[in-house]
DNA sequence: AAATTATATTGACCAGTGATCAATTGCAAG
DNA sequence: CTTGCAATTGATCACTGGTCAATATAATTT
């Protein structure tokens, strides 16, 4: 009963993150336990605890991987000169990753650390990288020189984009509307209206 | 060790709920624990759950006086003709709660009951009468005859604000942009593009 | 007033949780 | 071959949500 050498300590890692998120695709973070982790990967208890600092190391590692298959996901969407287009590529493939992996997803904004613990940078710097998709897509419409109103305006749409697809996710939408029903009513006349303020009739 | 009278079965639900909501309000759902309760109301863990069929059923019933008392909030937002006027002034209202109470706000969509079971409609109720007033505030936009365009945008406006007051209460927004902010251009923004769809400039 | 019924309340108890750590073992370097 | 290092184990701890037989009191019946 020890160093076992069947796999390397970033193949145990690896292995423990996998399971983590099988577990929560499955059946939410609240049926994340770290007994069934180690079940499903053939350790024990404390070789999980070598591995990560507490359970909240580990959830916070999975929820930076699922951020980063997320920006994967949103960086695949096609970018050109028409905001309006790229603005609805970017939301569709959201949409799409937060439809096919609702819990994985949602465990990124339902875990919460103790004691109001706040997150660590990087986890934060991941977040904040997909914002810069937002902005890229909305990029032009605004001429050189209004970087701070396209950012302005980027998070605007980011954070309702956030919404819809959250109050989706929790089945609060009625049948007759979705997501998509909503981003693109979002896009259209939010775009209409930036463009009438800045004196360019759609 | 039995019946004591000190308090009806009324009162004793309450002290329960008003307990359970001063721990929520200070260490979050994470920290509301059964046992913590009870030490706080002066009974025993048994009675609590003579009360309650388990914490899930407690924590939904806090929420749901939450949502009541968020609906009170919202409904004090003064309402006349100017659809941006109201909309702002519902925000604000909005915003006003979740800062308030940011925690317990946050409980509303934290908790997900086991097993993928669905809440309860009384629950959902809740939910779905606080949009109405988003959609009383847009109304003065709409002829007759437009209910139901009226109802697809207020859902946009909606589900916008609830990503913004979420991503705000996660501490997740820069220091230069507040959740107000963003609501402001949202509306502006939006309700400008509104007016032009339907051929009436601003 | 006494006996009976009903129920509110208790707290020991259970299974399960996250986390710790001394002991054990196998690997690798000297 | 010996030594030292580190991976792995699982007993152990404090705590959790939840159950339930026992009990003491209030309410009701006789």
């Amino acid at each position: 009963m020890a160093r076992r050498s069947d796999h390397t300590r970033e193949e145990l890692h690896r292995l423990a993150l996998d399971a983590a998120r099988k577990i929560t695709e499955k059946d939410g973070l609240r049926g994340l336990k770290a007994r069934q982790i180690v079940r499903d990967i053939g350790y024990t208890i404390g070789t999980l605890y070598n591995l990560f600092d507490d359970l909240d190391d580990l959830v916070l590692q999975m929820n930076g991987e699922t951020l980063d298959a997320l920006y994967e996901a949103c960086s695949s969407a096609p970018m050109d000169k028409d905001p309006e287009r790229n603005l609805r590529a970017l939301a569709s493939s959201y949409l799409q990753f937060t439809r096919t992996h609702p819990k994985l997803w949602n465990a990124i904004f339902e875990h919460k650390l103790p004691n109001n613990r706040e997150m660590p940078a990087w986890f934060l710097d991941k977040v904040a990288r997909l914002l810069l998709l937002e902005e890229k897509a909305l990029a032009p419409l605004f001429p050189d020189g209004q970087e701070t109103q396209c950012q302005h305006h980027a998070r605007v749409l980011w954070t309702s984009l956030f919404g819809m697809a959250s109050v989706e996710s929790a089945d609060r939408l009625p049948e007759d509307e979705t997501a998509e029903s909503l981003v693109a009513s979002l896009i259209q006349i939010y775009v209409a209206g930036l463009r009438q303020k800045a004196g360019v009739p759609a």
